[in-house]
DNA sequence: GTAGGGTTAGCG
DNA sequence: CGCTAACCCTAC
């Protein structure tokens, strides 16, 4: 699934009045991107390819998957304080009109896993939204990171984990540990149940060792 | 900041 | 209605 995204720098300058208006313009492409996740699960196991052709002016990201970008590191993330970056890389972007009329979604839905949560409203119904929480699920490439991270830093180093493996993604340390925790739940040795996300049998492997290694620590 | 019990969306 | 994954609550 291709997708192309075009975005453009909103502001230039830095008025208190603008402010809000560009914390929205933030939250809603970080809606839309989730919405884009969720359509994700909908349609297939697969990372949708999102390209973005035109970002911060000062263009720091060229055709990146954004998709992938956003939810692993290397988009920056929704700044908690506006004031935070005057650099240009605070992750502001417009949303063009056409935008909202990506055929994509309007055609029909396909089987599959299931799709994300959605607590919140879509913006495709009111333009913006007030977070990305409680949208997402986790990709096969997230989870993979985790394990990288897991087996580089030791189960319990979330914060630290966090802050190297997933820097700028959307999770959160406690998210890391909780995902953690129900990877454990699922792939560990005995366990029978059944799983949504289909991952590498080597992936698998590497999930069981770890838990075997945590286990004989937590002895 | 982390551990672990609790809560709930979304689906069969 | 039951189950699972993602998320929340909070003692420590």
């Amino acid at each position: 699934m291709l997708v192309a995204l075009r975005s453009s720098r909103l502001l230039t300058s830095h008025h208190n009045a603008d402010r809000a208006f560009r914390m929205e313009q933030q939250q809603a492409i970080y809606g839309f991107l989730g919405e884009l996740q969720m359509e994700n699960y909908r349609a297939r196991e697969e990372d949708v390819d999102v390209w973005i052709l035109r970002l911060l002016e000062e263009g720091s990201v060229d055709a990146a998957n954004l998709n992938d970008c956003c939810l692993s590191g290397d988009l920056p993330a929704p700044s908690p304080s506006p004031d935070a970056n005057d650099n240009g890389h605070v992750g502001i972007y417009r949303i063009d009109a056409e935008l909202l009329n990506f055929n994509y979604l309007t055609g029909p839905r396909k089987s599959g896993p299931r799709g994300t949560r959605k607590r919140r409203t879509s913006p495709w119904n009111s333009m913006f939204y007030t977070s990305r929480k409680n949208n997402s699920r986790w990709t096969a490439k997230e989870v993979e990171r985790l394990v990288q991270g897991v087996s580089k830093f030791g189960v319990g180093r979330w914060t630290n984990l966090k802050q190297n493996f997933f820097k700028r993604s959307i999770r959160t340390a406690v998210n890391l540990k909780d995902k953690w925790r129900n990877l454990l739940k699922t792939y560990q040795e005995g366990s029978q149940k059944t799983t949504q996300l289909h991952l590498e049998p080597s992936l698998v492997e590497r999930i069981r060792k770890l838990a075997e290694k945590q286990q004989m620590q937590h002895i």
